[in-house]
DNA sequence: GTGCCACTTCAAGTCGACTTGAGGTCAAGA
DNA sequence: TCTTGACCTCAAGTCGACTTGAAGTGGCAC
């Protein structure tokens, strides 16, 4: 393992600086030490920073994130709270295959507008089913780069 | 169609009449007129809402949304963006196909902190390859009700 | 030894999607 | 007629995840 001053994990992560020293901050990451005040990481931090964008492009928040990562504690609930998450990405996962689909369709169809589609109204009805109440958690929205 | 005042479109679609006076604001949805001062909607505006809901889920801002509500303007463009988006949504199910199945396993495996069980960490490579750049949309994060 | 300047800290700003609060209005019941 | 209270408007606040700006610091080239 090389070690890395932060902007070389900025550099070849594609994380800014800004949200290196922030994640650091939340704990999310650590550094190894100091070069003067520069920050030192270890080159391991680019899989947790890795993990971290799948995480969060999972729909997890960074204190979820957070709980992830820390050392076996409230052993069941950890696990449960597991389960539980992988049910509800199941479940988005199954919404966002509909609309996929009824975005397919609309791209294809010729109605005057994608929602006086029958057929892409009839596929977002299915799959907006018990839908309007729903909660889900956020994912990132960052350019590359 | 039944007309519906404002509180009864809230306590129908779980929308809460503060949001329901923002997406009127963007334009989302439309009251058909006032009863007094209230809003009365046409009762078709559940299905715009449940749709709304929807995109949400799937990661579309409001004004994307509003975009496709949109009568066909812009008519390649717009099909174009639409097959664009059925790919990001392709890519990002891919993700989170990922992401469930490295969650199941972590539920059940019995390394001591979830990310140093190689099964988990292998998957969440796999899906993370080309992903720590990523950008994603975000989506609702509301309590029911 | 002295400048440079990429880094540092800390506070404040931003963005989307709403929510909340203050102060106002009006249809309906007593 | 008067009161009630759910709705109204408009401005400001909130939340998560960062970014930006101002002011400071210290290793390295000269």
């Amino acid at each position: 393992m090389r070690n890395l001053d932060i902007a070389e994990v900025a550099q070849q992560s594609g994380v800014p600086a800004s949200a290196l020293r922030f994640y650091e901050e939340k704990g999310l990451i650590a550094s190894i030490g100091r070069r003067g005040l520069r920050r030192v990481f270890d080159s391991g931090v680019l899989e947790r920073l890795a993990l971290i964008a799948l995480g969060r492009a999972a729909g997890f928040s960074l204190d979820e994130i957070a709980l992830m990562f820390a050392p076996e504690r409230r052993p069941r609930i950890d696990r449960q709270m597991l389960a539980a998450k992988a049910d509800e990405l199941d479940r988005t996962i199954r919404k966002l295959s509909a609309m996929r689909d009824g975005l397919r369709h609309a791209a294809a169809c010729s109605a005057p507008s994608h929602m006086e589609c029958p057929t892409f109204r009839r596929m977002l009805r299915a799959a907006a089913s018990g839908a309007v109440g729903a909660r889900r958690k956020k994912a990132p929205s960052r350019q590359p780069g």
